[in-house]
DNA sequence: TCCACTCACACATTTGAATAGG
DNA sequence: ACCTATTCAAATGTGTGAGTGG
């Protein structure tokens, strides 16, 4: 399927709910599904854009069926979350945030090299959102370059004062991300927002991993889990510098060699070639019982589960866009912002987006929370952001080293255990019903353009994850 | 006995202050 | 005085595996 069909298949889907102030608009297309909210003036709201950057390494980990270890202290996700966003209102503030919800109201038990269904889900942890440290920024500091997310982090401490989006183990969430028009969080909450997610971003929520093929993908792509590649776990640090960059470039021609122009025809997106069909992945030849035994061999139908009819609908305000591909055209060249090239292994996201951009400008890609800040000359550092112990709604990390940044008081939290799954609609399926987006059988055929052919909106659903505190408006 | 979970560990990367040089 | 590049120690982020508790 074609941006231009989805372009122009939006369909005024269904309703308009006046919240106060606020105006909410929901829209759904063939695949995409978006909610308007916010002042009459936003039809620019219409025109943002997002696309996930490294979604190819998404789609990997989806595959197998992402987990997301969780710990007491938290831990970064992994892969991290980057995206790029574009009709944004180049001197318009925004805010852009995070949240996790539930894919569904069970919970998980990983069982002979498979997710089953081991229950319904425990009641919700308090539902925070993660709020990216240089919010609130104009559209162009938004759309210069990509947004990382990498310090967004998860735990299963349902009593954290960091901060942390807390999750449940053995339960499944999807991200969510939001574009707020608003020149401070206190307005966010009468700023036109947008929502969006992203299918190959759902993951299992873990505190220790389940399944080995997670495990290796996560070892051989993260960097900091280097110490445990192939040469034998816990290496000595000996000759590391050798060592390293042998690693490194090892690692950087295998992924150059995975991610190539020819491999993703529609990578980026090129509207002449919607008909190529992209490689399809073939799981029977994966060889051994454990290795077609994919996760999600126990999926329901596509149409099943998540957003499907019998699964919950939360997201009113949801876009579920397709991936980075559809939006090539604001990916930019960042090369003479990076000093600094890292190292292949330790952006392996980045390489991949080089790989296959390779017609493009090329392309140097740190994270941003390295390359796009100056130093700090004053500011908040870790030690002098208080610690959001009031039971926030929104988790605010350490301030952009950029500038001082927005260092709002606390957002008081509308959340509570009140939000408990019965308010999920759906029944307990037998076995894993898996997430709503498709197999990844049927994915892969749509590689770069996935159909998602569930409705997404739902205003009243949506506010059971607040994204903020509305107690304290 | 099983399973989810915690924690200390070794190893790697990232960060940021200090320093040197232009 | 200012800027940039380099160095290096500390901080931080990883998965592992043994141990714990329900």
């Amino acid at each position: 399927m074609s941006i231009s069909r989805y372009a122009t298949s939006v369909l005024l889907h269904s309703f308009w709910v006046v919240d106060q102030s606020l105006l909410l608009v929901s829209f759904q297309t063939e695949g995409i599904t978006s909610t308007m909210a916010g002042p009459a003036d936003s039809y620019h709201q219409g025109n943002i854009r997002m696309a996930l950057e490294n979604s190819d390494l998404w789609k990997s980990f989806h595959e197998l069926g992402t987990e997301m270890i969780i710990t007491k202290p938290g831990r970064r996700m992994f892969p991290h979350c980057l995206i790029s966003v574009s009709g944004l209102v180049p001197y318009a503030n925004y805010v852009v945030m995070v949240d996790m919800v539930p894919v569904d109201n069970f919970r998980y038990k990983w069982n002979k090299g498979q997710w089953e269904v081991a229950g319904k889900a425990e009641p919700q942890p308090p539902c925070r959102t993660y709020v990216h440290p240089d919010s609130p920024a104009p559209g162009n500091h938004w759309m210069k370059q990509s947004i990382s997310l990498l310090k967004l982090k998860l735990t299963n401490n349902t009593l954290d004062q960091h901060g942390h989006i807390i999750l449940h183990s053995m339960h499944r969430y999807q991200p969510r991300f939001h574009i707020v028009q608003a020149d401070d969080l206190y307005s966010v909450r009468w700023g036109a927002f947008q929502t969006f997610s992203f299918t190959e971003t759902s993951f299992t929520a873990v505190t220790a991993y389940q399944n080995t093929k997670i495990t290796k993908l996560k070892i051989d792509h993260n960097p900091f889990a280097k110490g445990f590649r192939e040469e034998g776990t816990h290496a000595k640090r000996g000759d590391s510098q050798g060592h390293t960059q042998a690693n490194n470039l090892v690692l950087y021609i295998r992924v150059m060699v995975t991610f190539t122009p020819a491999d993703y025809p529609r990578l980026p997106y090129d509207p002449q070639r919607e008909d190529e069909e992209v490689p399809v992945v073939d799981k029977q030849g994966l060889g051994s019982q454990d290795d077609h035994m994919s996760p999600w061999d126990m999926e329901q139908d596509p149409t099943q589960g998540l957003h499907g009819d019998a699964g919950m609908d939360f997201s009113s305000s949801e876009q579920m866009v397709p991936g980075q591909a559809s939006y090539p055209s604001f990916r930019v060249s960042r090369s003479q912002d990076f000093p600094r090239l890292q190292s292949p292994s330790s952006s392996e996201a980045s390489i991949e987006r080089r790989s296959y951009e390779s017609q493009f400008a090329d392309v140097a890609t740190v994270p941003d929370e390295e390359v796009t800040r100056p130093p700090m000359t004053t500011g908040m550092g870790p030690s002098q952001c208080p610690p959001l112990d009031y039971s926030p709604s929104t988790s605010l990390p350490t301030a952009s080293k950029s500038k001082p940044s927005l260092r709002p008081h606390p957002v008081y939290g509308h959340y509570s255990t009140e939000h408990t799954l019965a308010q999920w609609p759906g029944g307990v399926p037998a076995q894993y019903s898996g997430p709503a987006y498709p197999h990844p059988q049927h994915l892969a055929p749509e590689h770069s353009v996935p159909h998602y052919g569930y409705h997404h909106g739902n205003v009243a659903e949506w506010s059971q994850y607040p994204l903020f505190s509305y107690s304290c408006w």
